[in-house]
DNA sequence: CTGGGGATGGGGCCC
DNA sequence: GGGGCCCCATCCCCA
């Protein structure tokens, strides 16, 4: 016989006994904020604590204490509300860093449902850019602003609504992600209000501008890189997202204590003008870019997700655009450049050649290469046309592939390329070109 | 330490 | 909407 209110009233005892510092044995620091929390719960909720305090499992009888700085106090509340609790409380300000904290703390059930909840926030903001331009006049009053609350029918039928904040007593997204319909919905006249001003948002594109939201991630497997090497060791496994909520929180400091919502992410952002409709925009759900068309949105939004479905098939280094793909190609591996790169003097195919190393070319200059004293080397054609070939040109063909399995294919790559070898190139040589990567026109 | 240059990546915009 | 080009900012390496 099973009593169904049996974990949830064990849960609530748990967390009074948090809140009351009873056999509290824990301590986590959070920018000098102290958690006072129990081992138990932190092993058995996070493998981060799992690992943690299995090696301070011979010192059981000393209270242990963690100390955070990737984080935010207010984060780690959530967090720590969610492990004693079961609630997530999610808003689409803190997502990113709950997010970030969650991966820091290796709780995948809580990685799952911030995805879900940025996945949900996109998907409405097609909705809702969809809804706007099927906009009549009537739905729209004097003061431009949405008569009718849209959300209100489509979302309480089960969608998301991420624009909400998500307090444990307003309906909590519990960890299975199924209680996503209980996010409250914003009305458009208040999310207007909450629109910073257009001198303000043209501040936060040049600022958003400033930002350098390069994603080491999973994707960066130039070996031959030392900065990517660095990058790749020091983001370990938060600096995605860690810079994702960096990103939101300049952009909020910038716009304001509400400088945007979730959901409005490829929005409509002169919804109060709609006498105007051709200045239309479309805005970016995590920070406070705007841009003109969908497309420059879609593109925009990689530098957030830090997608990068172009990998060089050359090389393995991915890219999150073709024409920086195609740029990189061109540049290191086609050595298109007519400069000497020793004496950068300019080159013909007649006063140069092309020199391969590794999987990188570039051009030296018949004095300089004389110079160097390296001797023209037997190409191995046959492997090179297996280096070069693509395996189907499928863009996403291994963006789903897992780290391991990426860095495995960039090794195979390189050391079969390892030899420092000189050749003629043809620059006129489109076919090869295509040949060689199909993803680049 | 510093300046120059290469590589990379983001935005605007044209086709 | 995608591709591609241009411009610019930033990071990093190297002399």
């Amino acid at each position: 016989m099973e009593i169904s209110s049996h974990q949830s009233h064990l849960l609530e005892q748990l967390n009074e006994q948090r809140r009351q510092d009873v056999f509290c044995d824990c301590s986590i620091l959070v920018e000098g904020k102290v958690f006072k929390a129990h081992r138990n719960v932190l092993f058995a909720s996070s493998g981060y604590f799992k690992m943690l305090l299995s090696q301070n499992s011979k010192e059981t009888s000393q209270p242990t204490t963690a100390t955070f700085q990737a984080f935010s106090p207010d984060t780690f509340t959530v967090i720590l509300d969610f492990v004693y609790s079961g609630k997530l409380s999610l808003t689409g300000q803190n997502v990113i860093e709950v997010m970030s904290a969650a991966s820091f703390l290796q709780m995948t059930d809580v990685i799952g449902v911030c995805k879900t909840f940025i996945k949900s926030s996109l998907d409405i903001s097609e909705k809702e850019k969809d809804r706007y331009f099927s906009l009549s006049d009537k739905d729209v009053n004097s003061n431009g602003i949405e008569r009718s609350p849209f959300y209100s029918s489509s979302w309480q039928e089960g969608s998301s609504s991420p624009h909400s904040h998500l307090s444990p007593d307003q309906g909590t997204g519990g960890i299975s992600g199924k209680s996503w319909n209980k996010y409250n919905y914003h009305p458009a006249s208040q999310r207007n209000t909450q629109q910073p001003s257009a001198k303000h948002e043209k501040d936060s594109i040049k600022k958003a501008k400033r930002l350098r939201l390069s994603q080491p991630s999973e994707v960066t497997h130039f070996k031959s890189s030392k900065r990517e090497a660095r990058t790749s060791n020091s983001s370990s496994h938060i600096s995605q997202s860690e810079e994702q909520a960096q990103a939101q929180t300049d952009a909020e400091m910038d716009s304001g204590p509400v400088g945007y919502q979730y959901g409005q992410g490829s929005d409509v952002t002169s919804r109060s003008f709609p006498d105007d409709l051709p200045r239309m925009q479309f805005k970016c759900p995590y920070c406070t870019h705007v841009v003109k068309r969908k497309a420059d949105l879609k593109r925009h939004l990689r530098c957030h997700t830090g997608e990068r479905p172009y990998p060089c098939q050359a090389c393995g280094k991915r890219f999150s655009r073709l024409d920086h793909l195609s740029s990189h190609f061109r540049t290191i591996h086609q050595a298109c450049k007519l400069i000497c790169r020793k004496c950068k003097r300019h080159v013909t195919d007649l006063t140069g050649q092309v020199v391969q190393e590794g999987t990188r070319r570039y051009r030296l200059c018949n004095e300089c290469l004389a110079e160097v004293g390296i001797d023209s080397l037997p190409i191995d054609l046959e492997a090179e046309q297996h280096l070069m070939s693509p395996s189907d040109g499928d863009k996403d063909s291994r963006w789903h592939l897992s780290e391991d399995e990426n860095r495995s294919y960039v090794e195979i790559v390189e050391d079969g390329s390892a030899d420092l070898v000189i050749q003629q190139v043809d620059d006129s040589e489109e076919e090869e070109e295509k040949e060689i990567k199909p993803n680049i026109r």
